[in-house]
DNA sequence: GTCTATATCTGGATAGAC
DNA sequence: GTCTATCCAGATATAGAC
């Protein structure tokens, strides 16, 4: 079985266009969203959320005034608030649409047995994911702080729920032997930044023409030649 | 000569205490600060930095009312813009600090010339500074993008700059036969990466009751592993 | 130098026309 | 469903007493 992923397949494979995820968003808010009909909603979800991101992502969300948003997204104050009921709210629901994108990452490990073929997998999905997704991952990294005490305490058991993942692989290819044993607490935090670093730091990696394939090849030897290095 | 460096030493070394630097802010300042003794000026810009950081890295400085920070600093409104004149200077002025305290960095690797004792001294001298100015480094990182275009230009600059000191002796390392080939750009990039993430993620080392001299120990054995491993 | 009181404005939120 | 007009809390900034 190949287990290497290439960007391009894996991008084809899910439904992860701005669309489809404010189709998801729609779905899983259809109480609090004053609008009804699914085609119209969806539509100016796109707009709204667009435009929030981006603005968001600019200056921050707190600066971000929704009459800056009404104007970017082509909305006027009013249709605003009928997606949304709050400032807060449209916080709260950009958050979980981003929490919910996670389970792709479960799924993506699935049916691999052996211990690098699943660490660099978990690696490869967690940059792609985020490559397709930097705008919703670098928006839930900046404003975790300015999250409401349940989504602030839930964004954190992601982080650390991710990078659990990781451990565990470590863990159990050290069971397996085919990794050294090493402090797996320390090299899974440090290999969470590396991958956070890919989507706040875009500018950086794009200036430089590194592409995301490239990065996730580049992290796979940096960690295995720590883990399959002699002991020190 | 010893070129390992504990963080007590370092700390003893340095004047970085938030006297010191306010100190330096009111040095750097004078001609818009309207108090002219130094005494009592250093006093409320301990009071007032310290309030600004505390209050901003908990929920941005945009969040920041300047009631806030009145409050938390024990000062009147109208005694806060004796120190500044508007929110945007305050922001430069803390923004201005950070970056001078770079220089630090510089002055730490004079006198050392083996690679790998060059590598490890700025990999603990970049931790050990970032722990003890945590608050700043912090503030920096994630107020970057409110910067006015210059502020902003310079933050970039020295973002890379503290990074290429780090590419620069992996290059001589190279050179010097000590090291092996590796795309210094990338390992550069991730080992930024990892030594932001000390202070970005306090709250997950803090819990974990991790050191800044053990992290420090983790990143270099990690670097140098790649580094000093034969050829894949 | 510091405070209180206040002017001025910005931005979140809503009512009601269309 | 969407827009315009408006309300009002809260923010920045300043004036003038002490």
């Amino acid at each position: 079985m190949d287990t290497d992923l290439k960007f391009e397949t894996f991008r084809r494979q899910f439904c992860l266009s701005m669309e489809d995820l404010c189709r998801e968003v729609f779905l899983g808010n259809r109480e609090t969203i004053k609008i009804k009909k699914e085609g119209v909603a969806v539509k100016n979800l796109v707009k709204i959320l667009d435009a929030a991101l981006t603005l968001s992502n600019a200056k921050g969300f707190a600066a971000m005034s929704l009459r800056d948003l009404s104007r970017e997204a082509g909305l006027s104050m009013g249709a605003l608030y009928t997606y949304f009921s709050s400032k807060e709210e449209l916080l709260h629901m950009i958050q979980r649409q981003s929490a919910m994108v996670i389970q792709v990452l479960i799924d993506q490990l699935r049916d691999i047995d052996d211990p690098r073929a699943r660490l660099r997998r978990a690696i490869q999905a967690h940059l792609f994911l985020s490559e397709i997704l930097h705008q919703w991952f670098y928006f839930a990294y900046m404003e975790t702080k300015n999250l409401a005490k349940e989504d602030h305490k839930r964004a954190i058991e992601s982080e650390l729920f991710t990078e659990k993942i990781i451990t565990d692989i470590m863990a159990e290819g050290r069971k397996a032997g085919v990794f050294q044993e090493v402090d797996t607490g320390l090299l899974g935090a440090v290999v969470k930044a590396m991958l956070q670093d890919w989507y706040l730091k875009r500018w950086k990696y794009a200036r430089r023409k590194v592409t995301v394939e490239k990065y996730a090849e580049f992290v796979v030897e940096f960690v295995e030649a720590y883990l399959l290095a002699p002991q020190s």
